[in-house]
DNA sequence: TATGAATGAGTGTTCATTCAT
DNA sequence: GATGAATGAACACTCATTCAT
């Protein structure tokens, strides 16, 4: 019986990670017990309210990108496993899974999700020190503006689609932008 | 009273940017009556669908920006033009009044929407042209990556806020990435 | 500005008959003053509430139905008379102006409405007795059941449209009823 | 707890009848909710509009007088039969659940609504079709004509109410027409 | 006197959450 | 543990009525 409630807690999640994606916040938990094939009681058994939902959902999706950013660290060139690992953030599945899905930023962060979240950040701040080290990104760089431009390319074709060429290009500019001797 | 209704018209539009700026459009039109001063009537006998409220915020938005932008483009100094711009856009006010804010993205994007985002785009891409022909831009960059990346900082930085500092770098990273000869 | 005020009172008047004919009680006074091509504030001011409005068309329609009984008492025929006025009552414009559009009957009936209708069903009764006078229609009959038939028609065929063959057979069915001896 | 939301469906169902036959399509769901004794979404949750609920209870309405006018035409004075029917179709509770109850009109009658009253109106037809078969109604007279005088009948005494005796008169007038030879 | 903008109570509908089965 | 029916607060929207112009 364990057993079927661990299966029911994942496919919950991914069932989450996928309306939530699509939708944002608004997706509606019926419809995620819906996708997940159980009853509207065991989404909340397992998740006591949709904020715990959608936290899990955000940190699940966090946990998977972190693994991806730590397997890129041991790569041969350091400035590929970068551009690999802003590709893949960008474009991975429902990119629409970050922070912004939280309904608002008006409550605060919860710590859980910032926790996942600075994993997530240290990650990456490994692959750019490495890219650093190997004298393909300039020592000025830092992961705050780094992992805020990642983020936002995520964001920005969420909310309206781009084409793989044009995110392609916007990557190109901000590694172009990191590997230059400072603009300012 | 035509003066009346054009005052309370604005008050709307300026509270329906906040609201909708702070909670996306999960804001409920109950707030925005409230912090206009008026009565939830009102709202809806000037904007006769919360959709509707939505659309002309955000294009009262746009239109804004987009003089804005206009203003930049004849500065002497094109690449400070695009930096000023890009600061701005981002840092301004609740930059979460974007495109993002149509509930998921999912339905259409309204055409009048579309036209104001249009307009906004095209006054960018004049600011970035003359970059260009300045020679402080390369000529192999389009408005729609730019575009996008502006897009992105605005949408991050208001799910998840940023310093002002880590903005300006971030900024500064997409400005040395526009100058730089192509690094892909 | 008398003559203003009265030309608008009936105007709106017709556009009340008209709007709560088609729609009954539903029917919204803004409709009313977009049909009778005044501003809303004038129909309130004419009509103190939607009630007023509603009682004031029905006693105008009711007047005018009175009228035309009154013109048919003094025909040749009593039951040629009687024929007509029940096809006229049946058929006359909007026949859902009737005691059915005060929403529901849960409040009473208003008195002057009650007046208008007792006129009417006063100048019916006189028809009636005519005809019986002339033993065209039998003297058991009373304004009663026959009051009752033809407000009957007229709501059904109201509510769900009769060709003009079917009503025309009903109306005699009523009529035939009416001239042969007692049935029960 | 099937057998619990069924109870409950069929509470809403009776609450439904009773507060659209007394008020129309105005009556409010939350009376009907409050009737039945359970909240508002119980009522949403079994009938997801308005219109749903509206529909329903017609249909609920029509098919139980149906079935009394089946089980009618199996007396064995036809026009026994015929005489009861009216009278009770006439009398029936709320007589105002009719087709006049759906709003105006205007729209068209949904489809499962038309097919219910479809079927009464050939359960009356059956009625009286073995009036006519046994000599006590004349061959002339349609369903048509008869069917629109008792919804007619209906309407009318429950717009107005009219006394039991004058209700039963306005019967035997209708039933005399029918057996009497055509008057036009 | 006429206008139509403003008001807010009321209504249909949704959805997170609870709980009896 | 799982289920899904029940709940009711919240929200979008309507419309009779008022009142400043």
């Amino acid at each position: 019986m364990r057993n079927d409630a661990l299966r029911n807690r994942e496919r919950i999640l991914a069932a989450a990670e996928a309306v939530f994606g699509e939708q944002g916040a608004a997706g509606s938990t019926e419809e995620v017990a819906r996708r997940a094939g159980v009853g509207i009681g065991t989404v909340f058994r397992h998740f006591p309210t949709k904020s715990d939902l959608i936290e899990a959902a955000l940190i699940h999706h966090f946990g998977r990108v972190t693994e991806r950013a730590r397997g890129l660290a041991d790569t041969d060139s350091p400035i590929e496993a970068l551009r690999a690992l802003v590709s893949e953030m960008v474009e991975t599945g429902p990119a629409k899974i970050t922070l912004g899905s939280l309904a608002g930023g008006r409550d605060q962060i919860p710590p859980r999700v910032l926790a996942a979240s600075h994993k997530l950040r240290a990650a990456v701040e490994e692959v750019l020190r490495r890219a650093q080290d190997a004298g393909q990104v300039r020592r000025e760089a830092t992961i705050d503006e780094v992992y805020l431009l990642i983020r936002g390319l995520a964001h920005a074709s969420a909310a309206m689609p781009a084409s793989p060429d044009t995110l392609r290009r916007a990557a190109e500019i901000v590694l172009a932008g990191l590997s230059a001797p400072a603009a300012g």
